[in-house]
RNA sequence: CGGGGUGUAGCGCAGCCCGGCUAGCGCACCUGCUUUGGGAGCAGGGGGUCCCAGGUUCGAAUCCUGGUACCCCGACCA
């Protein structure tokens, strides 16, 4: 447990120090350490920030290039707004203000110059900006203020746009990729003619979320909407994915919101329709962000490191040559040559590590913490038998095959992996979602982390006593799933329907 | 913003309480030889504004004052 902390390997302290610490107890400095250690970012010198390191990055790049592809097949298109909103803006719509206004970093002076004592720069006092820019912390407003120029006729509608694009949250405490001040993510920005249209987008993108998190991540999630207190400022309605990790609290992965006209009108954006009566436009937003890599760090690494689905994995494949001399390996180099002619063909993505200055006991601990799906392993045995070595991440299992077919066995396998890291994540929440009935119960259930489903009188009240009390806020309430009535755990009071509680991130 | 901790080589740390020799250890790096099927061994070598500023002192990584950065716990968080 916790191996991958320390550099020193033979060192005492580390051995103590693996004792005394559970994973557990430690869960959060575990998956800092795994982070770092894994290559995928560090702290950077900005407070709050991350660097996303090249390793880290190429795993967001694969999302993103996913993730528009779906987005592209339901219609949508890029565009690109601002980074700077003016203050005026973020306070014409209410409530949208109030919840964002806490975390804003905010422009007030736009140049510098020498200090006059000489000690490098200072703020230019008399550079001070008419209008303070505030630096978005989500593009609503600004999206809408534009949108309000391409907007006349129901003709014009739906508009339907996404931005890749980073944002500042001044967040009191940071985590890698969980919470950072800087993040990147889509935000999708919609306009229609009618309720029920933006209604089904909101759904509509929902699902493709909840598509992505399951076929891609191998993360499975349950569809919701959140409750008045959880829901987005401005809008009338958050739907979510939320996830569960191994420590047991849950993650939001993802929301898609229902902003009704509230936006609409805060920037007097209105239509005409076919009859020509003016109407203010329904609208949309939706997003991901680079959280989800920390759900995907959390759903399903172990003490060996990360571990990686095939269809997300920078390279699923590496191959490590283990070699007496530079004949040895020059052989062993055409044989793999051969291999990877036949991946290249197959499309699976492959590293080739033939670097002489680390030992193959290194590399293979190695990739197992960078949490690449397959090993490929070869040797002067396996030169002489034709065969290689198959190592696969999830279950750590090793066995020799030949080297016929190789290309379509690891085809095989790669799917085999993707569908098995799933269903593990799928297995674990199973064991870990648990229907109360009494608030008794609830308290004692819910140290235990996982997910619990209760009766709630829908009242943020009873809510905010359950948060108050033991820290668990609704997650959400499921689309899917059981939806007889009862009496909620708290008040016995009449419930619709089972809700989700858990400690979250 | 409250409580605690830490800043010493690329990384991880010791030294600080009780001031003093040339600031040390492990990993990494460079050179050479031997190794290579689960984080190699030996020998040699390079690398430091000891977070910053000021103070005390013959002398400061060490003591004092102020600042600053990061981490952890809490509060906050669509």
């Amino acid at each position: 447990m916790l191996q991958f902390f320390y550099n020193l390997r033979n060192s005492d302290m580390a051995k103590e120090l693996k004792e005394l610490t559970s994973r557990e107890e430690n869960y959060s400095q575990w998956y800092n350490d795994l982070v770092i250690k894994a290559d995928l970012a560090e702290n950077s010198a900005v407070r709050g920030c991350m660097v996303i390191k090249p390793y880290g990055y190429a795993i967001w790049e694969k999302m993103q290039r996913q993730l528009d592809d779906m987005f592209k097949a339901t219609g949508h298109v890029n565009a690109y707004f601002p980074l700077f909103i003016p203050k005026s803006f973020l306070s014409k719509e209410a409530d949208h203000v109030e919840g964002f206004a806490k975390e804003c970093a905010v422009v007030t002076h736009y140049r510098l110059k020498n200090d006059p004592n000489g000690k490098g720069v200072v703020v230019d006092p008399e550079a001070k900006l008419e209008e303070e820019l505030i630096v978005r912390p989500t593009s609503e407003t600004i999206i809408w203020n534009t949108y309000k120029n391409w907007i006349q006729s129901y003709r014009d509608l739906p508009i339907l746009c996404n931005q890749w694009a980073n944002v500042v949250r001044w967040e009191m405490r940071t985590r890698l990729f969980l919470r950072t001040a800087e993040f990147l993510w889509q935000e999708g920005h919609t306009a229609h003619a009618t309720r029920e249209e933006a209604l089904e987008e909101t759904e509509k993108m929902l699902n493709v979320y909840a598509e992505f998190a399951e076929k891609y991540m191998a993360m499975p999630v349950i569809k919701g909407i959140k409750s008045a207190n959880e829901r987005f400022a401005g809008a009338l309605e958050t739907y979510c994915i939320e996830a569960l990790m191994q420590d047991g609290k849950a993650l939001q992965a993802g929301t898609s919101h229902f902003l009704g006209q509230n936006f609409a009108k805060a920037f007097d954006v209105q239509f005409s329709d076919k009859e020509g009566k003016r109407d203010y436009v329904w609208a949309t937003s939706w997003g991901v962000s680079t959280r989800l890599m920390g759900a995907l760090i959390m759903s399903h690494s172990d003490d060996n490191g990360l571990v990686l689905p095939p269809k997300l994995a920078p390279y699923q494949v590496v191959i490590v040559p283990i070699y007496k001399n530079e004949e040895q390996l020059n052989q062993i180099n055409q044989k793999v040559n051969t291999i990877t002619e036949k991946l290249k063909n197959l499309s699976i993505s492959f590293k080739y590590d033939n670097a002489d200055n680390k030992k193959p006991g290194w590399k293979f601990a190695e990739y197992e913490l960078k949490g690449v799906p397959v090993r490929l392993a070869m040797g002067g045995r396996d030169l002489e038998n034709n065969t290689i070595e198959v190592a696969r991440r999830d279950t750590l299992e090793k066995e020799t095959v030949s080297c016929e077919n190789i290309e379509f066995y690891i085809q095989e396998l790669l799917e085999k992996i993707q569908e098995n890291i799933y269903k593990k994540a799928f297995d674990y929440r199973l064991k870990n979602i648990i229907s109360v009935d009494s608030y008794d119960e609830f308290k004692e259930k819910i140290e235990e982390g996982g997910f619990i489903l209760a009766h709630w009188d829908g009242t943020p009240e009873t809510e905010e006593k359950v948060k108050e009390e033991t820290k668990a806020t609704i997650r959400c309430i499921p689309l899917e799933g059981d939806k007889t009535p009862g009496k909620c755990m708290v008040t016995g009071k009449p419930s619709a329907q089972r809700v989700i509680f858990a400690r979250a991130y």
